[in-house]
DNA sequence: GCCAACGTTGGC
DNA sequence: GCCAACGTTGGC
């Protein structure tokens, strides 16, 4: 199984929305990096939720529901995104300040590529991310 | 609101 | 195919 984290403005789709929801489609991507990866995904995967530029944080944990198809709202047909369900929220939001303080995680992805909206979480960023988050 | 990083577009 | 111009993302 593999991890990964997603981002969203909370002002366009929030954590709370998607719990509301259930599933969704996770739409809008339009980046090729960001696409690969989520041509990676699997069901089944798990991936952070993070809110970024208002919050600044990890606030829960998705799965994976469905692998990437076709996304509806590209019309050139090119992008796909992958089917998302809220899991669990974490106990305490993990802030993009503590991992950027943490020599654990300061190596991520996410603070590496600060642009790319679909990163990959490796096994012992995610373990000790979940222990930040008091899970 | 500013700016750095980076992706995309279009002229050549 | 190169590169300058421009647009977007996202942290601060």
């Amino acid at each position: 199984m593999a991890y990964w984290l997603i981002k969203s403005e909370p002002d366009v789709w929030s954590w709370d929305q998607q719990v509301k929801k259930g599933i969704t489609g996770w739409d809008g991507v339009r980046n090729h990096q960001a696409a690969n990866n989520m041509k990676s995904m699997k069901v089944g995967d798990q991936a952070f939720f993070y809110h970024s530029n208002e919050g600044r944080e990890i606030v829960g944990i998705a799965t994976i529901v469905k692998t990437a198809h076709p996304d509806p709202s590209d019309e050139t047909g090119k992008f796909v995104m992958v089917d998302v369900k809220a899991d669990k929220p974490l106990k305490k939001a993990v802030t993009l300040a503590q991992i950027k303080a943490d020599p654990k995680l300061a190596s991520m992805a996410l603070i590496r590529q600060s642009r790319l909206s679909v990163c990959a979480v490796s096994d012992a960023e995610w373990a000790h991310i979940c222990k930040l988050g008091g899970l």
